[in-house]
RNA sequence: GGGCCGCUAGCUCAGUGGUAGAGCACCUGCCUUUUAAGCAGAGGGUCGCAGGUUCGAUCCCUGCGCGGCCCA
């Protein structure tokens, strides 16, 4: 007993072997086209019958069959190139006989050439009359039905492809994803930032706090992590004299998957000498609002239920004066900025608003841990949080007042993080200092921890200029643009358990 | 890692402790301006996988797989 799918799949190899018999290659080499289809949708979209008819532009396209409509000696196919979609007109009388012949052995989903005039048809559908079919590939797999689409998220991701054939608003999310990053290199590279690749393959994984993927090289015999960052990669070149620099990549951590996590993702980073924080906040207003007029044409974005300005300003809160005033007004008490500096009282209140931190975490941890409990879901329109506990920022440089606070901001937008930004910590003692702290933390359970880097320090030593340097997350920012409400409508092949 | 939900025809989905349904798609016939074309007819199923309970399981129970959402 044969399934139906098989039944169908062996029409279609019978459809193609027919199609041979005709004389036609059953995978051609090429198909020299004078038009795509999209081009003569955007140039003829809006002319008119009249029009069409004394211009009498004749054409050549191709694409896939994405429906056919028969009627007895004559049909209409919809061809799609993928953005856009036109209609043909096929007629017995106005096709050679091997053409029609090939007509009537096309299936939804193939690849077909055409050549003939533009008109429209009496509903006043821009149309192709055809006067010439070319077969170009076989479709022998039936498609997801063109009414309800392709549904099913996991074939969605699985079978990419298929999602985009047959939901055209996927292509709008990358189309998105990509105006969004060529407008960033054209902002950056516009304001002499040079854009540089630095190692995905590192001797220790630095720049930021999470669990790496490991891998071996078998020459060397020496393990490799993939990066979870650039960060001191880029910050070395600020020592080699490049003062403006960014880098567009992947980083690598390896951690649990989510709706806001995949794996692997792009991030941006940035580094400006001579700049401080409170800089790069008015550079991340004026560079985002430019990318959303770029990418979306509009600096408001809807998000799920809200709209989002990405405007300038931003609004901006100083992380513990928001924890603290949050925390008063869900414990009908004062809580002081004061009391989330010294261990006991921040860990007394953090076990007041229900909220588990660490053992081993310190009372910055636990401000900051404190600050997104209660606050994250809250930060729809773009918010600055800065002035993070210097226990949470071993890369960062400390306030000249406030040696337990550093100059940080990141970045909320949608209620998720977005971009992470500070001054750079460039003395080499005290980076020597952080990193050891780190390690104690390390000792003490925190896998997250950042490593001993003696050849970054090195670098330092040399004489790092100061600077700012921020990283965006390219695929939340994008989320935020394309209404996405989870990272993986916007890589196209997120990563997939395997599954057979 | 935990909780909840899902998995039925190629796709989108109903459904029931007594051997399974619709729409679209596919096949046959009719139709030379339709657009979710129309009309008539036919076919297509390991109900995610494996156990258990039962006279009988797609349905109830247990485990597993894959996915989704929430939490950590």
């Amino acid at each position: 007993m044969s399934s139906n799918e098989e039944a169908q799949i062996a029409q279609r190899r019978a459809n193609l072997d027919a199609i041979v018999a005709l004389g036609f290659r059953a995978y051609p080499n090429r198909f020299a086209t004078t038009h795509t289809v999209s081009a003569l949708a955007t140039a003829h979209g809006e002319s008119d019958a009249a029009a069409l008819e004394a211009s009498r532009v004749e054409t050549v396209t191709a694409g896939r069959v994405i429906s056919i409509r028969h009627f007895g000696k004559a049909a209409f196919l919809v061809l799609s190139d993928g953005r856009s979609r036109i209609q043909v007109y096929v007629r017995q009388d106005s096709l050679p006989d091997r053409d029609y012949q090939l007509y009537r052995l096309l299936d939804f989903g193939d690849q077909v050439g055409v050549a003939g005039h533009l008109f429209r048809t009496k509903t006043h559908e821009l149309s192709i009359w055809a006067a010439r079919l070319e077969f170009l590939a076989k479709c022998f797999i039936p498609l997801p039905e063109k009414w309800h689409g392709l549904h099913d998220v996991e074939i969605r991701y699985r079978q990419r492809y298929l999602d985009l054939i047959v939901n055209p608003d996927v292509r709008r999310v990358f189309e998105i994803r990509s105006r969004a990053v060529t407008a960033i290199r054209d902002f950056l590279t516009s304001h002499d930032f040079l854009e540089v690749e630095t190692p995905m393959m590192q001797p220790i994984a630095g720049g930021a706090l999470a669990r790496p993927f490991v891998t071996h090289h078998n020459a060397l015999d020496m393990t490799l992590f993939l990066r979870i960052a650039p960060e001191l990669y880029l910050k070395r070149l600020t020592v080699g004299g490049i003062e403006r620099v960014f880098e567009i990549n992947r980083n690598f951590r390896n951690e649990g998957i989510s709706t806001q996590h995949n794996p692997e993702f792009t991030m941006l980073e940035f580094y400006w000498a001579y700049q401080d924080y409170q800089v790069l906040m008015r550079f991340t207003e004026e560079l985002l609002s430019f990318v959303a007029r770029a990418a979306v044409g509009a600096e408001q974005v809807p998000f799920g239920e809200h709209l989002i300005d990405l405007q300038a300003p931003y609004r901006r809160l100083s992380l513990r004066h928001a924890a603290a005033e949050e925390a008063s007004t869900r414990l009908g008490v004062p809580v002081l900025v004061e009391e989330l500096r010294s261990l006991d009282s921040a860990r007394a209140i953090a076990a007041r608003l229900g909220i588990d931190v660490p053992d081993a975490a310190g009372p910055g941890r636990v401000a900051t841990a404190i600050f997104e409990t209660l606050w994250e879901d809250q930060l729809i329109q773009p918010t600055f949080i800065y002035d993070f506990p210097t226990e949470v920022s071993p890369l960062s440089k400390q306030r000249e007042d406030d040696p337990d606070t550093v100059e940080r901001f990141e970045l909320y937008i949608g209620g998720f993080e977005v971009a992470n930004a500070f001054s750079e910590l460039n003395d080499p003692a005290e980076q020597r200092r952080r990193f050891e702290s780190q390690i104690a933390e390390r000792a003490k359970g925190d896998a997250e921890a950042h490593a001993m880097d003696e050849d970054y320090i090195r670098a330092l030593e040399y004489g790092m200029p100061p600077a700012g340097g921020e990283g965006i997350g390219i695929d939340r920012l994008v989320m935020i643009l394309s209404n996405s409400p989870s990272i993986r409508d916007v890589i196209l092949f997120p990563l997939m358990r395997p599954r057979d």
